[in-house]
DNA sequence: TGATTAAATCATGTAGATATGATAAATCAA
DNA sequence: TTGATTTATCATATCTACATGATTTAATCA
């Protein structure tokens, strides 16, 4: 759905977000915790800290943190570095050029669809993820709502 | 949102189904109406045709046919060969097990959307998407529905 | 049968996403 | 001021999607 690096970037920012909004946090504690590569990491963080979503520290006690409160950062901030997905609705069919008025074949049915995951980038806070993490229960319920796997 | 592979098979079915079932037409034609490399073309309707999609006939003559009338063909069919996106939903977060139980922070507000997107591609046939190509006009309206792209 | 036509197959090339490894620069604390 | 710590940066490697080019196989038809 979304390219790795988008991924890595969604979940790093995530895990900041539950540290304390000002705690500095290491790109190697990230690393061991997410299992996402070190380097590999290291370069997306400081990317995020250039596009204003992350403070960075050097030195000792230094690492990264939050620029902003979590209820103020939409994930498309998060992504859009990384990603293209959030920059306008695209054709499901790859056309060039379509948009109500020059629409592709798919385009009535592929619109809401569209929409909807635009505004969920937009719109979706960071912490909102964060309250909406399901806390861990030590009692396993029975009840089967849906097999259906999906987020 | 889908591969490149998996636009280009689903331009080349619909381009197909266009054309009249019984009619077969060539992977050259094709190349050329629809701008898609040959040879790259000429290997996805191959497949195409493995997967039962596409009925193939070599030599003077030949060409590629759908395999079944259009109305019962599903989106679905023609781009699980070559993207995995129908494969089940998939975690916006990348997170490896992601359902109902065990649940990513964006599982309830991702859900909807993978359904639908799952939906759209289950649901739609070949044959919706030629009836909604919007035939061309000879008066361009003026009214401004929405300025939106998105199909 | 042999020439022609078109799909099937094989071999190779390219660019970008995804990493890995090493070094430089900044910060802090003793 | 020196050494430890941690980010910043640079150079390189790997893997896959995307594509190109040439050759082989099968079908048709004169």
């Amino acid at each position: 759905m979304l390219n790795q690096t988008a991924e890595y970037a969604l979940r790093a920012v995530t895990e900041l977000a539950g540290q304390g909004p000002d705690e500095f946090v290491q790109a190697s504690e990230l690393s061991s915790l997410l299992g996402i590569p070190a380097n590999y990491l290291s370069k997306i963080l400081h990317q995020l800290a250039g596009a204003g979503v992350l403070e960075s520290r050097r030195g000792p006690r230094g690492g990264f943190r939050l620029a902003a409160p979590a209820a103020t950062l939409a994930l498309l901030r998060v992504v859009e570095p990384f990603d293209s997905i959030g920059e306008g609705r695209r054709c499901v069919l790859g056309g060039a050029v379509c948009s109500d008025r020059t629409a592709c074949a798919a385009h009535e049915r592929w619109k809401p669809i569209s929409n909807a995951m635009h505004d969920f980038l937009r719109e979706t806070t960071v912490a909102q993820l964060q309250h909406d993490k399901p806390a861990r229960r030590s009692t396993r319920r029975k009840t089967r709502v849906s097999a259906r796997a999906s987020g």
